[in-house]
DNA sequence: AAAAGCTACAACCGCAATTCG
DNA sequence: ACGAATTGCGGTTGTAGCTTT
């Protein structure tokens, strides 16, 4: 077979040899690629463009950071994959030297296993179905895996809502609502649920860690975060990279889904010392407003996890995804 | 020691987006 | 405006080297 472009010539393919990686170094420091599909021939090369155009991206650039991913790495690897997907260059302008075929390849070879062994889904970072009947009995259980210490989740249902990702954390913890309902959900009765529904929002809130929620030195702005709203195999969509949007019918199923699955219709709401704690953050008309508008054009579902796998917490600075940046 | 299996990663493939004439 | 060429990207394949049997 062979590329399209090298399907016309009859060029050399598979591994390069250390001549030839001397003659395009030589050839690009000196020259520049310029035109790829001139390198070849200019650097004395029996490649095709798109391959020296690889090897150079990929290997012979003298910026490239070689050897294994340090620890940080790799969790920078798994929270910018958690919010972008499969996106290897994107993720890989996170890593100063590193390229996205780099990644891609350390991804597949490593971080995807660990995550499955997590009991992970490397695609949605969410608990695999095959781990869900453990994490419902973490409470008072002996387990493998380390028991995340809080969960919320934060769903809007109104439609053209814009999801504005410059939108601190802490904005979207000052606009919890003053009144949500409280449920207990039946597999776990210790853990509320607030919940708070509005023309424009629906707020579902499940803290598994109730001190967690709250503790001021967690910080308003930082929050161990994973985006997934369900739609596509990466777990959402992303506008312009810094807008996340998920279509309305796909997430009235995660609040249909989340309501069969956590809330007891039966169970009456039960007023308790977490729910006054969350009453009194109090939304500010202005910040509601602002709120609104920056959510109106777009839908989202939000889902904030510690999970086991996830080793540092993730908060945002006002700025896009782009600026991310960790605590560690 | 040799064959089989496994792993990491370099390289290729094909498609989409962008640029150019 | 259009088609060809080029570039960029993500998925996939090939293979060298290591481990296990």
């Amino acid at each position: 077979m062979g590329h399209r472009c090298c399907s016309k010539q009859k060029v050399k393919r598979g591994l390069w040899s250390p001549e030839e990686d001397e003659k395009l170094v030589k050839h690009i420091t000196t020259h520049g690629h310029g035109s790829w599909s001139s390198v070849p021939k200019l650097a004395g090369l029996d490649r095709c463009g798109k391959s020296c155009r690889l090897r150079w991206i990929n290997y012979l650039r003298p910026d490239l950071k070689r050897g294994s991913f340090s620890a940080q790495e790799e969790r920078i690897i798994i929270d910018v994959h958690r919010i972008l997907g499969n996106r290897w260059a994107q993720i890989a302008k996170h890593l100063p030297g590193r390229t996205d075929n780099e990644v891609k390849n350390f991804w597949n070879s490593c971080v995807k296993k660990k995550l499955i062994a997590q009991g992970l889904d490397p695609n949605t970072h969410n608990l695999l179905p095959s781990h869900k009947t453990i994490n419902n009995h973490y409470n008072g259980c002996n387990l493998s895996h380390p028991k995340p210490t809080s969960v919320f989740s934060l769903n809007s249902q109104m439609e053209d809502a814009c999801m504005d990702m410059n939108t601190p954390f802490s904005t979207l913890l000052s606009l919890l609502p003053s009144d949500p309902s409280t449920h207990f959900p039946h597999d776990s009765p210790n853990i509320p649920i607030y919940e708070h529904q509005s023309p424009h929002f629906v707020w579902t809130i499940q803290e598994q860690n109730p001190n967690a929620f709250m503790d001021s030195s967690m910080g308003t702005n930082t929050v161990p975060i994973s985006i997934s709203p369900p739609t596509n195999p990466s777990g959402f969509g992303i506008l312009e990279d810094n807008c996340l949007w998920s279509n309305p019918s796909s997430l009235q199923r995660i609040e249909v889904g989340r309501h069969d699955e956590m809330l007891q219709p039966e169970q009456q709401a039960v007023k308790n010392p977490q729910h006054e704690k969350a009453s009194e953050v109090q939304m500010e008309n202005a910040d509601l407003l602002n709120m609104d508008a920056s959510f109106r054009t777009s839908n989202f579902g939000f889902e904030f996890v510690e999970s086991p796998g996830m080793s540092c917490g993730m908060h945002y600075n006002t700025s896009p995804v782009d600026e991310f940046a960790w605590d560690c």
